[in-house]
DNA sequence: ATCAAAAATGTAAGCGCTTACATTTTCACA
DNA sequence: TGTGAAAATGTAAGCGCTTACATTTTTGAT
């Protein structure tokens, strides 16, 4: 009973059980699995009945002890409950699986500290890499990440000046544009509900666009109402609430995502205003929900599925040592849909 | 400089690093790291310090390999690319990291082979378990977990009768009571609109719960159209017209989760038709989209955060070996909105 | 001071795999 | 049929950690 090699004994089979019933050295086995080709038909063929035999699969851990790389990738993201950030990893992940490779989630919940734990839990988990969220964070993180060798990617953001390696798109020329829309209206005050700023450049950077269009078209930038909220549909809504209880309050509400605009959109209706009658709306992201709108919302298109798909390979690539650019910008678009129109009559 | 044990010499530092500098057995370091009730607060802070000197964190994958478990917890999921998921998951990574654990993540496309594929790249990558959705799945996977000693919970589902460890919810008696909500009212035709029921037990539940629901109040289940489609807006939308488009359509649809109901408000609408005047529908799940529909939409409450911290919380205690129960059903609720009104004239 | 038991630490054997290097087999060509 | 180079396979040394067991140190009762 104790020499039962066969081990069928409800024991997890290894390499060298294969090589045990297949008549070959373990060697030959690890080169079946990861070196097809530099093995016989014939070897190949023999193994592989072991493997289907007895179950085999291979242990990672130490598959990836010994040599030095675990095929998977960490991604830390802010959260996933936010349509942008699930979608664009979803995107991410199919293009890892394609490749052979598995996804390490961590969320940070938008806290830097947090962030820079998770940073290093994922490394220590032998992470090969890492794809990241937004520039903002400590240097001695990049020093981290670079002494380890291990390549991290930011997206959702763009730098050119960066020497990160990045995929994103221009915040700030994107709300730049989409505030160019809102002026050529005719508005001349704004209001603006962005995220917390704090740790977040994604957020800043959407402010310095709606910034430079007010300055380029000769208004005074200081004159923008802004108000930072935590991310949902509620806290968009008190914003708005907030922004429009002034004396002579701003005909258009820029808002730094789609979610936030929608809080704006359906307050503004319960207000009894008119979007875009009385009071204009934008949003960014155009997520499912913003062409759901109450009143479908005007709003910056953003490529969230081929920012995950080019993280990806970029990322791939990069471990693989295939040449490969630093740095890829993907256009947005403005959609033009229903919140956005000219100030009431009077207010232009 | 070939002597320099110091390695300073952008090596990643290695447990036995960390005990040289520290004058002590890697042993000792270990215990530091692990278990440190068994190490004198000196030695505690001699290592710890060398540990920061260093930069040292363990490798998890040698840490795996001996220690026979990862940490690690795999989630396979149809998609990301769904809110409902997103949220119970971003809940899971939560309560996990709570714990220290990382979340593996892949997604099957709400395809069979796929996920079959998955559950075996996460075993091998060395997740200690597994979160699973919905019991559907060839027998052969849980005998493969059962024998790799993998505890595996399915969530989204509750079947009091499986064996199974799950975190669910009764998807057929949500369905039915809200099913009878909508005869209720007096609709005597009723739509359906599903998601693709092969390999997707909880959509089958759903359709049996308006079953129920229908065969009880006396009226034939045989008369219940039923469109089968993917999971998105549009095809909401397309299904709706298609069940429309009969010599006496329906005067309620129910959809079998959210977006597919979102589609169809928005299509009656563009097809001028009233909701709930002229046409009823409902939804399923209560995503944030619901409420934000051009009709609020009614539909059932499924507590997803609850769901994705119960299972995180089962999967540990079990990993634990604490007393845990095997199966809990959460409550769902029914959340009445504006999209359910009675039939219109003449057609009760 | 003494000594046994308890606490702290050390020693060293793997965990299951990859891979450099050594050995054997195969094969084309003379 | 014999030869050498190329192809296939085998041997065995780790990868960085945990942990059973052995050894040393501390402790506290005498």
């Amino acid at each position: 009973m104790e020499e039962t090699k066969d081990l069928q004994n409800n024991m997890v089979p290894t390499l060298a059980d294969v090589a045990r019933t297949a008549g070959v050295s373990t060697a030959t086995v690890s080169r079946c699995l990861n070196l097809p080709d530099q093995v016989t038909e014939k070897t190949m063929r023999r193994v592989m009945a072991a493997v289907d035999h007895l179950g085999y699969s291979p242990n990672y851990s130490a598959r990836s002890l010994a040599a030095g790389r675990t095929n998977t990738i960490g991604a830390i993201i802010p959260t996933m409950d936010n349509a942008i950030f699930a979608r664009g990893l979803q995107a991410f992940q199919e293009e890892l699986h394609k490749n052979s490779c598995t996804l390490l989630v961590a969320s940070s919940s938008y806290e830097e500290d947090l962030e820079e734990e998770q940073i290093k839990t994922l490394t220590a988990r032998g992470a090969d890499a890492l794809l990241l969220i937004g520039y903002h964070r400590q240097p001695r993180l990049y020093e981290y990440l670079e002494k380890r060798r291990i390549p991290a990617l930011v997206a959702w953001a763009h730098d050119p000046e960066s020497p990160q390696m990045s995929v994103g798109f221009d915040n700030r020329g994107a709300m730049k544009s989409l505030a160019q829309e809102v002026l050529g209206r005719g508005h001349k005050k704004l209001g603006y509900i962005s995220a917390h700023t704090e740790s977040n450049d994604r957020a800043r950077d959407r402010i310095t666009g709606v910034l430079d269009a007010l300055s380029q078209a000769g208004l005074n930038p200081d004159d923008l109402q802004i108000i930072e909220t935590n991310y949902s549909i509620e806290n968009g809504g008190k914003a708005f609430r907030e922004l429009m209880s002034v004396e002579d309050p701003p005909t258009a509400i820029m808002c730094g995502n789609d979610v936030l605009a929608v809080g704006a959109v359906r307050t503004a209706l319960e207000m009894g205003l008119q979007v875009p009658g009385d009071v204009s709306i934008t949003g960014f992201d155009d997520i499912e929900l913003a062409s759901m709108a109450p009143v479908p919302l005007t709003t910056v298109h953003v490529p969230h599925r081929r920012m995950g798909v080019f993280a990806a390979r970029s990322l791939i690539n990069t471990l693989d040592n295939k040449p490969q650019d630093q740095t890829v910008e993907l256009p947005t678009t403005i959609c033009l849909r229903k919140t956005l129109g000219a100030p009431p009559q009077g207010k232009a």
